[in-house]
RNA sequence: GGGCCUGUAGCUCAGUUGGCUAGAGCACGUCCCUUACAAGGACGGGGUCGCCGGUUCGAGCCCGGCCGGGCCCA
């Protein structure tokens, strides 16, 4: 035991020492009912930690350590989510680079010293793929480093990384697996369409965003009336060349007679009918809409319910296609056309606009509006829906059979706090169609396919070709089938890989596999699935989670983890999301830094489940204070001598303490039993500030030998006992310093220390007396303070008026009460109310 | 538009199935260098529990409405 004690420092001390003696290294000796396995969320590598993850990764080592020293073993890996966009966009950024998959691999090639992000160099993909390894093997040493500082216990020979071999054949294998049961399954559809990063975007990654728009009315000649017009209104006038119907709804008395009519499109003169069709809202504009293909999802909708035919004219750049459709045969058609062959959206737009103004056909000035768009959530350009060939694997977003079982499964899982479960409801419940997952970019997991190509070198997408397991993982773009030989490729008769990879989501759903050992290694598999514990941030209930329970229904019937526990945010002051730009500003290590990882940690505890926290660096200082306590007071208490011998307590006061400590216990114990890790410290931190401020003071006297040898034999082994339980207590917040001063006086590690009960303490105490003799010291001390002298000034006597059993109670501590308070005489007299008059000397 | 969460002291939050004068910490004020701790300790002031109604012997808690904050989904 130091002179001195300090928590300055301690973290580099006790991480090398838990890296040493490995107290957190998964024993797999243990069978499944032992472990404890938690699946935890990989971080994404590229971009920084922020004060969100410190704080949600404490709560789940808070709850790693609690039941570890429950006797489970603990299965508690880190990944690293290193796969997918955003880590292209950060070595685009950092190298000056761009992805050009048409290009050869050199193996020269080496990044430009000072990279220019307006003129990115073009490499292939291989170069490519080969700096995002680079990169992201930088940042999670650096994530690792930081991670170990916090404390968390984690088993860091379990690491696994999103774009390892181990995880692409897991995610390759799940797929082929939903394959072969029809599962998985290829759609030349309507697809929501990032024309920024030129890739198709699922339904969970989009968001609607308000933007300004304009409703401009438009007047479509009858075709057996061409002075008749029928007026639309459109927010979109640019897609009239790709119009393929009006439409309007079935009931709407103003447009019934014009149901089977023909109207023709102004300038493009293409002939398209009306239809009735019940989305078709009457109150919109003037009740009837122009059918495009595609400006928007109900267009899709009416598209497949009305079997309209597809005349798309944006192609996969967002620019209107060069060539003048087919379907565009006047003059007039044609000279507009190539007034916008080529142009973006928004320029067509105006053009368009300005044609149609011109011509007579848009009529009044256009009605602003502020409308929902639909983005992908990593993009700023509005989404355009294209035509194209996509993976999808079931959701249960086109079959209820399925999406009942989801939600059963949503039903099954124990959600903490339980009202997030409805997050899941809500969203499995509005699904309109399965999961795409297949992407056009580069950096991700292949889908592991590859197509024959007939006599013309055409790929024949419905006899895909597979790999044996056995072999994953493979790269289409560079493993060669079986039966095929390398020059084939691309070849009349030969084959072709299928260029795309996959989702992000299709591998990080699948992380209790890759941890786990699915058929990598059964043994461990066998121990740890399915998991106990999904820990993750609400936010992502849609993606990470949902996909992680249908990859696991599908594969192995059943859920991947009994319990979700679901993290609230991090607040700034203002009340607003902590910004991962503000969040560089205070930089997690410097945090770690200034306040000590304990003080940190005590910040993030006091963060309920479920519930957003303000950063708050005055809770990091109480955090601070109670380390500092917790050193202080141990030292106190050992350096008496500690002998933790429950037979030795023998005084009322001590076994009411110890009775108090009971209670604690016990209600501590429930609450980590219930995923509430905050009450647990906050009812170990009252009784811990009780403890040192009252019962400390009152037998101080008597640890010293005042009232004899038994009697401070008594209070010596009370507060022994007392700290054993509280270190304990304390240890899944504070690993560090409780670890340092259990190290003063225990063998072993505080962390595989077994959780305190109440067997260990000695019965028979009255708890009530710590609150009547803690009341009475109160008031002694308000007397003093109100005299305004000192705590250790002399009291003449004291007057302690109580009911009968209460002085029956206090007189069991006359002794440390006069000892503490420094009194020369106390006075008992029966009263309805416990009430004490002090008089100095 | 539908749903969920939320509103308690200047600030950050507790408040367990409804039950005594509504709690903690920070901040603030006064005092105390006391042999575990001055990066400390003792004591104290401070709240019509968002608003309005209802149920009840009794409501911060339950029910309805309104207002404010946030989120999810359309």
């Amino acid at each position: 035991m130091p002179d001195k004690p300090s928590i300055d420092g301690i973290e580099a001390t006790w991480v090398r020492a838990w890296e040493e003696s490995g107290i957190y290294r998964f024993d797999r000796t243990k069978t499944r009912d032992q472990v404890y396995s938690i699946d935890t969320p990989p971080p994404t590598v590229s971009g920084s930690l922020h004060v969100g993850h410190v704080f949600s990764y404490t709560h789940t080592d808070c709850i790693a350590r609690y039941k570890r020293m429950r006797g489970f073993e603990v299965f508690y890996p880190m990944g690293w989510d290193d796969n997918g966009l955003p880590t292209e966009r950060r070595v685009q950024n950092y190298f000056g680079v761009r992805c050009d998959p048409s290009l050869p691999y050199d193996p020269d090639f080496t990044p430009p010293a000072e990279p220019d992000a307006k003129n990115q160099i073009p490499i292939s993909r291989r170069n490519f793929v080969a700096l995002c390894e680079q990169l992201t093997v930088e940042d999670e040493v650096a994530f690792e480093d930081l991670w170990r500082r916090l404390g968390l216990s984690i088993d860091w020979a379990q690491t696994y990384q999103t774009i390892d071999d181990n995880a692409r054949s897991v995610s390759q294998r799940a797929f082929l697996r939903n394959l072969a049961r029809g599962e998985a399954y290829q759609s030349e559809a309507p697809t929501l369409w990032d024309v920024t990063f030129r890739t198709a975007v699922a339904q969970a990654e989009l968001e609607d965003r308000e933007r300004p728009g304009a409703y401009h009315r438009i007047g479509f000649p009858r075709v057996d009336d061409s002075d008749n017009r029928v007026h639309i209104e459109t927010t979109r006038p640019e897609l009239l060349a790709a119009c393929v119907a009006l439409v309007a709804h079935p009931d709407d008395e103003r447009y019934t007679a014009l149901f089977g009519q023909q109207v023709r499109t102004p300038l493009f003169d293409v002939e398209v009918p009306v239809v009735a069709h019940p989305l078709a809202d009457p109150d919109k504009g003037s009740g009837i809409a122009m059918i495009c293909t595609f400006g928007d999802l109900t267009d899709v909708t009416w598209w497949r319910e009305l079997q309209l035919p597809t005349r798309p004219i944006i192609g996969w750049d967002g620019r209107v296609i060069p060539d003048v459709p087919q379907w565009i045969t006047s003059a007039t058609g044609r000279q507009t056309y190539e007034h916008i062959a080529g142009s973006t959206s928004h320029t067509a737009r105006e053009r368009m606009v300005a044609a149609l103004t011109e011509a007579g056909f848009a009529e009044g000035e256009p009605r602003e509006i502020t409308h929902p768009v639909k983005f992908f959530e990593k993009g700023d350009r509005p989404l355009e829906i294209v035509t194209t060939r996509q993976w999808y694997i079931t959701n249960g977003g086109r079959e209820e059979g399925l999406r009942e079982q989801l939600l059963e499964r949503g039903r099954q899982l124990h959600w903490h706090p339980d009202h997030m479960k409805v997050r899941y409801e809500n969203w499995v419940e509005g699904l309109n169609g399965d999961w795409l997952i297949s992407r056009q970019r580069f950096f991700g997991v292949p889908i592991p396919v590859w197509y024959p190509l007939d006599d013309q070198g055409n790929p024949r997408y419905d006899t895909p070709l597979v790999p044996g397991e056995d072999e994953l993982p493979i790269d289409p773009s560079s493993d060669t089938p079986v039966g095929y030989t390398p020059d084939q490729r691309g070849a009349p008769g030969g084959f072709v890989g299928d260029p795309d990879v996959m989702d992000t989501w299709a591998t990080s759903s699948l992380s209790p596999q890759i941890a786990g050992g699915w058929e990598r290694d059964p043994d461990l598999w066998a121990r740890v699935f399915p998991m106990d514990l999904r820990p993750q941030a609400h936010e992502i209930i849609r993606t990470w989670l949902f996909s992680s329970v249908v990859r696991s229904h599908l594969e192995f019937d059943s859920l991947p983890w009994t319990d979700a526990a679901i993290s609230g945010w991090i607040l700034d002051p203002d009340r607003k999301k902590m910004s991962k730009s503000k969040g560089n500003v205070v930089t997690p290590m410097g945090l770690l830094d200034e306040h000590g990882s304990d003080a940190v940690r005590y910040w993030a505890a006091s963060g309920r489940p479920g519930t957003d926290t303000a950063f708050d660096v005055g809770q990091m200082k109480i955090g601070r204070r109670l380390a500092i306590k917790i050193l202080n007071a141990s030292k106190f208490v050992l350096g008496n001598g500690a002998s933790a011998n429950a037979g030795e307590v023998t005084n009322p006061l001590d076994l009411a303490l110890l009775a108090r400590l009971a209670e604690v216990i016990e209600a501590a114990t429930e609450a980590f039993e219930n995923y509430n890790y905050t009450r647990a410290l906050e009812l170990t931190e009252t009784f811990f500030w009780s403890f040192t401020d009252d019962h400390v003071e009152l037998i101080k006297e008597r640890a010293y030998g005042g009232q004899g040898e038994q009697a401070a034999a008594s209070a010596k082994a009370t507060l022994a006992i007392a700290l054993s339980a509280q270190l304990r207590l304390f240890a899944p917040f504070l690993p560090f310093v409780t670890d340092e001063v259990w190290s003063w006086w225990q063998e072993g590690s505080v962390h595989r220390a077994p959780w305190p009960t109440v067997t260990e303490l000695p019965t028979g105490g009255d708890a009530a007396i710590i609150d009547e003799v803690a009341t009475t010291l109160s008031a002694v001390r308000r007397t003093k303070s109100e005299a305004k002298v000192s705590m250790k000034a002399e009291v003449a006597q004291v007057i302690i008026t109580a009911p009968e059993q209460t002085l029956i109670q206090l007189r069991l501590a006359e002794a440390d009460l006069a000892a503490a308070g420094r009194i020369a005489q106390i006075d008992y007299r029966e009263g309805a109310e416990l009430a004490v008059e002090a008089t100095l000397a």
